[in-house]
DNA sequence: TAGTTTGTGTACCGACCGTTTCAGAATGCA
DNA sequence: TGCATTCTGAAACGGTCGGTACACAAACTA
């Protein structure tokens, strides 16, 4: 064997995550993953081949560090009925909270959905695995706190409190109260009547 | 006086438009705009000043041209009573329809609500302004289709069109079959109740 | 026709882009 | 200690970026 990595590969993705969330892929000039990384160009080159293997790298852990976390209560086995209404109301925080980095930079991927690396046969399949895996999370979320009503209706909610999500995703950048209105929105549709 | 322009202004910018939709302020070279339009980068600064004049011209040329003649119907007095859905239908086969640019590239705005560009006050503005824009012809349209409802579901309703159409847009150039669904959804929502 | 104003083409500016190369420093194993 | 392997730094690659300078062609007014 020879030297061994002296930095954690975790640590620099996340640094590297940061930056093309906060700029977007095209945006994002090596010389400012060096910076937030720490790296030369060069380890960055080494490690991960491009400046697209590292953005490769970094939606993996967006998905795992950022996007599963938040969905988890959604797919636990029983789902509680409230975990919907966490859910939305957790993003709802998040997307008010200043500095927080989806206040002011909304969602990496539905970013990417309207970039140009959206042209990527790659990457847009990502996207529409992300949303698939949203849906999915929230279509538990709504049958568990709707557990009497119609199959059909459930899904009718499901689809309505994803597109909701996205939409405020799309916005918040520009239009942080619209944002919050669409997960209010959701929050509406997904009261239950008065016993 | 001395001589006077031979393009035509108005033809230059939707070429322009054309180009900064597909591509996004950040990615659309000057040498593309050149192309597009079929003038030369000193006519275009000449004329624009800079690619930013250029792109604040396109996105006029946009609400114009392609926004507002869709929400037309929208605005009239009095509003029919199924002119959104009408617009939504008018939408969703725009999306379906291969070679649409809404098909491929989406809403120019939308886009750049997730773009650098963005991070300019100006823009952001005006994205926030075209949401509005499409909320309260939307909510005309609502208003039309359901006279006899409470004014506060009439919103509520009307929000949620506008979150879902602006959903279907951030979503078309990855997934277009969801994107349709969000329409589909607000359609849904627009049902009226058999007599 | 003379003079003035304005549009257009060519060439070039410095800056930055993502990527590659290569030498050397650092650390593992035998 | 010596070798092997890997990480890292510096420098340079060709290419493209948005923007500018300037000369000239064109067309209007008088």
């Amino acid at each position: 064997m020879g030297r061994t990595q002296t930095f954690e590969t975790a640590r620099v993705v996340r640094a590297a995550l940061g930056v093309f969330w906060r700029s977007g892929y095209e945006a994002a000039s090596v010389p400012a993953l060096e910076a937030a990384t720490g790296l030369n160009r060069s380890s960055i080159y080494h490690s991960f081949g491009s400046k697209r293997g590292l953005f490769d790298a970094a939606v993996q852990a967006y998905l795992d560090d950022v996007v599963r976390p938040r969905l988890r209560p959604l797919l636990a086995d029983p789902v509680a009925p409230g975990a919907v209404v966490d859910y939305l109301t957790g993003l709802r925080a998040a997307l008010v909270r200043p500095g927080e980095i989806q206040a002011d930079s909304g969602c990496l991927l539905v970013n990417a959905s309207g970039a140009p690396i959206s042209r990527d046969d790659a990457v847009r399949q990502t996207v529409a695995d992300y949303r698939a895996e949203l849906r999915a999370a929230l279509g538990r979320g709504v049958d568990a706190r709707f557990p009497g009503r119609a199959e059909s209706e459930r899904d009718r909610l499901a689809d309505l409190c994803t597109s909701l999500v996205v939409s405020a995703f799309a916005l918040v950048r520009v239009d942080p109260h619209s944002a919050v209105g669409s997960l209010d929105s959701a929050l509406m549709l997904l009261e239950r009547p008065r016993s």
